[in-house]
DNA sequence: TATTGTTATACTCTATAACTATA
DNA sequence: TATAGTTATAGAGTATAACAATA
C-alpha cells in the first residue's frame, strides 16, 4: 500500500503523540487521573497558591474547561480553593492531593524514561529542541 | 512560576502536536474537512480500491469509528463504496473527491513546509527518526 | 472461527458564547 | 474596561461492547 502520510513530519508527530499519550493514560489508571488532570496536579504541587486561571494559562487550558476540572479534583478531596481577592481562587493540594501528586510524579518519571529510552541518545537533544520550536 | 512540565519530553510532544494539529485544522477549514477526514482522503487518493478496514488499519482508526466517517464523506459525494466480497467495501474517490484530494494535498504540503521551517535544519533528521521510534 | 461493517454509547479534550461578580 | 470564574453547549477524536452477515 502506498502510504504518503507516514512520510509527513506532521502526521508522524500526531501518531507519536497519540501513542505516548495512550501510554501515559494507561499508567495513570491506578490513580484514576487523566493526563490533563495529572498535569494540573503536578503544576499545583510545584506552585501552591497559584490562581486557577494562572494554572490554566500555563497549561494551555481555557478558563471554561478549568472550572469543571478543578471542581472534580476538589470533589475528590485532592485540592482546595481559597478565595484570593474576591474574584480569583488560589489552589493548593490537600494531604490526599500530595499523595496523588507523588504517585503522579513517579508514574510520569517512568513514562518519560520509557519515552526517552526509545530514542537514540544522539537524537534526543535535537528532538527536544525541535519540539520546543514547534510549541512556542 | 516553577514549571516542571515544560521540561518533560512527553509533555512537549503533546503541546507541539496540539499546536501543529490546530494549524492544520485551520488550514483545512476552506475545504470543510477535519484532519482525520483529510488523512482518509489522502490515503484513498493514493490507493483507489482499498477496503474500509484496510484504510482504518493504516491510519490507526477503529472500524467502529470508520463507519460514520466514511458515511459522511460518501454523503458529500467525495467517495463511493463498492461491495468487494459481500462483507467488505472498496473505497474510491469520485470526481469531487479528486478535487478535494488535490486541495488537501496542497494544504498539507504548505502545513508540513511551515512545520519543518520552524525546526533548525540540522535537527530535522533526528527529529524524524525520534518520532518514528516513538510511533512504531 | 475470524473478519467486515454497523450501531449504540461514553469519555476526554477542546472550543465558543454568554453570564455574574469583581478589579 | 478588563479579569476571574462559571455554565451551557458543541464538536472532534477515541474507546468498548454487541450484533448481523460473510469468509
Amino acid at each position: 500500500m502506498r502510504d504518503p502520510l507516514s512520510e509527513l513530519p506532521g502526521y508522524r508527530l500526531r501518531r507519536a503523540s497519540a501513542a505516548m499519550l495512550g501510554d501515559l493514560a494507561r499508567r495513570l489508571e491506578p490513580v484514576a487521573l487523566t493526563p490533563v488532570e495529572a498535569s494540573v496536579i503536578l503544576l499545583i504541587g510545584s506552585n501552591q497558591g497559584l490562581t486557577q486561571s494562572a494554572i490554566g494559562r500555563a497549561l494551555g487550558i481555557q478558563r471554561a474547561n478549568m472550572a469543571p476540572l478543578i471542581a472534580r479534583l476538589e470533589a475528590r478531596g485532592q485540592l482546595t480553593r481559597k478565595p484570593a481577592d474576591g474574584r480569583s481562587h488560589t489552589l493548593s493540594l490537600t494531604p490526599a492531593g500530595h499523595s496523588v501528586h507523588d504517585a503522579v510524579a513517579q508514574i510520569t518519571a517512568e513514562h518519560e524514561a520509557q519515552l526517552l529510552n526509545r530514542i537514540a541518545p544522539e537524537d534526543r537533544p535535537g528532538f527536544l529542541r525541535a519540539l520546543d520550536s514547534l510549541w512556542r
